[in-house]
DNA sequence: TACTTCATTGCAAACCTTTGCAGCATCACG
DNA sequence: CGTGATGCTGCAAAGGTTTGCAATGAAGTA
């Protein structure tokens, strides 16, 4: 058995008796629909015979079986949460207030991890949609069209890509990159490259267009690398290229691949941020962790998994799944609400990012010029538009 | 709408039509318990027949409906997995895993975060007892006798803790203790400090236990400080303890409080590893990327998690839970195995550890010299006993 | 030929809950 | 006292699947 140690016995236990709306019935003498309405529908059960009831369920440690609920109903209160990679940091913080949230509403919560796996996505959202009520994809990796074949088994709501037609969460990227720039020539740097991120990626394109118009009003050169793996591997790869290319300061795609970066060019002798300042995006934990600490854009990923979250609930709520009560078969077409949320990000400033060559000499690097000053509290949750209502 | 833009639009579409088994039966011209059979007892059923009805079912998009298979099997197919907190890094690999390993069995898995707090941890198994198989409580909070009792509800296998009576899955962090305290020890360093986590921790106890061993048999002397809180934070705040105490060499609870407290080390300014060295416990992904990078023991926290999969499965399959079949109603004792399997950890070298003051000049600081070498693969998966078999 | 065995399939009950409908008091009002 | 309304409860069907048992037919055996 090698590096392990086994130790194993057996013993026999009472299993235990699964109590049902029946047993809860006889104890308090009432009828099973009686029982049925007083979790379902309290308000049609007459007050005595509610507690009564309630008494005895408690007492006979009754839970209602939600497979049998979600037979009739047609609602699982489940939820599935598609992520390309949980070890990845970014994803931990979504998935955990996604989860709360969810629980919150009295729901629970599917996680699956695709590897990074198109395929794999595919075939989780059908093996999930016949006993979930909707699916969150974080960051999918599969192509639009797919998501939006997918999106009619079952109800689907994305977060960092936009799909037309389906409810979406954003991350503010380009103003993040937009302010993160600013940020740099600000601190008298001229040269700045910006390390692209996976070719597919709805946030790569964004950073860059953004990055671009900010690099040109401000009068910097804007040297594109890429793209590139968004791990450290992929950042540190690049350190030589980003050496030769002369620049002052990179805006990396994401916190890894800054750090990689980091971590490549002190491996060639370049120190950050006296020679080069770098810039991440995320703000995952890591990113206070490594030294020098990280200044980075970082992204509300926890208000991404609650707003995601309310997103999909919401449409369920107005919407029931498939076929509903005994007299049910109209079930032709339903009206659903497609918002799209884009969520504000915020610059950090901690000390990669330091002086460029074209520093005032009176300036103290503090807080970024950006246009607009950002309120303290951080990003918060925002609240999601129903209906036709349209904001901004 | 502050700093957020929300756009939304509404439009109908076509529900998906839940396609039942029914349909296939209807489709392929035979009986619906065939089409069940075809699935469930593929033998019992005539190799054309099963073409015919695959074929049928595999054009219609026909999935079975887990709620309604549960609901008469008495199984559900999904188990759940309680986290502490998955925004702690040394969790997610153990989600990753214990996910895929579930997936390839058929099995889905529900993950809940307790934010640490043992009441959110027994309420969530009571929440989850109807709907899953089982559940694997990671790193539990709350207490021994409680963990019994839930037991009783719902099959259980424990993660990090030892739990008499249940399946437990546990990582040998007093062999990793040891063999790190052997390895400052052959460094040359003789005053020693530990840095406990949380007092209610049963690998806390483990460590304590194996490093007093390991200091008195190899001469040096062992100050325990603590207990701490298991975090960055926990780490930097007894950085001036640690110097007071004048010890050339800590081993902590694990590798957040190792980073914190090089960092909280570095303020003061001692350096590490030529003043201190320093060793971790866990291996998370940000330990090869803080610098100086950290030595730590690494623990098997994806082999832990797909043992523990594992585990409950076996338990699980010899062992239908609650009533079974229309002729059920003798659901007295179910014959239960549990097996406590213990994963072997191994020291990584790397930055943080260096000569101590009783450095013997010649010495090369290399390999650790632990009384095993261990074998250059790493922790693998463990075989689980089963029934009665016993090893070592 | 008659009888058994076997493979395959159909039948129908059961799992637990929800919910439309109907029944029954009770009460108020005219 | 009759009528209608209201509040509460019971009845029974329905949801999709599994599974013990029975029925069928074919093949093998005596």
């Amino acid at each position: 058995m090698g590096h392990t140690r086994v130790t194993a016995t057996t013993s026999d236990e009472g299993a235990a008796v699964p109590v049902t709306i029946r047993d809860v019935a006889r104890a308090s003498g009432v009828h099973i629909s009686t029982v049925s309405r007083t979790f379902s529908a309290p308000h049609l059960v007459n007050p005595e015979t509610r507690v009564r009831v309630l008494a005895c369920a408690e007492d006979l440690g009754y839970r209602p079986n939600r497979a049998a609920r979600a037979l009739i109903t047609g609602r699982t209160h489940n939820i599935g949460l598609i992520i390309a990679d949980i070890a990845n940091p970014f994803f931990p913080p979504l998935i955990k207030a996604a989860e709360s949230q969810a629980r919150h509403r009295d729901y629970h919560v599917f996680v699956a991890d695709t590897n990074e796996d198109p395929t794999a996505e595919e075939e989780l959202v059908h093996a999930l949609a016949k006993q979930v009520d909707g699916v969150l994809l974080c960051s999918p990796r599969m192509s639009n069209s797919l998501i939006e074949q997918l999106s009619r088994e079952v109800p689907l709501v994305v977060v960092n890509r936009q799909v037309a037609g389906l409810p979406c969460v954003l991350m503010d990227v380009g103003q993040g990159a937009r302010t993160a720039i600013e940020h740099l020539i600000g601190l008298g740097h001229r040269g700045i490259a910006l390390l692209g991120g996976p070719r597919s990626s709805w946030t790569n394109r964004e950073m860059r267009r953004a990055a671009s118009a900010a690099a040109r009003s401000g009068g910097a050169e804007l040297t594109v690398l890429g793209p590139n793996a968004p791990t450290e591997i992929g950042g540190s790869a690049v350190a030589e290229q980003v050496r030769r290319s002369g620049v002052s300061a990179v805006l990396a795609y994401n916190d890894l691949m800054a750090i990689g970066l980091i971590e490549g060019l002190d491996a060639l002798g370049v120190r950050v941020p006296q020679e080069v300042s770098v810039v991440g995006v995320d703000d995952i934990t890591l990113s206070r962790l490594t030294r020098p600490k990280l200044t980075t854009v970082a992204t509300p990923t926890g208000a991404a998994g609650r707003t995601a979250v309310d997103m999909l609930l919401q449409q369920d709520i107005e919407s029931p799944r498939g076929a509903r009560g005994p007299g049910a078969g109209t079930a032709l077409g339903i009206r659903r609400t497609t918002a799209q949320v884009m969520l504000q990000t915020d610059l950090v400033i901690r000390d990669s990012t330091g002086p460029g060559p074209h520093a005032r000499p009176a300036r103290p690097l503090a807080a970024p010029p950006g246009p607009d000053p950002h309120c303290p509290a951080g990003p918060g949750d925002p609240t999601v538009a129903t209906g036709d209502a349209v904001a901004s």
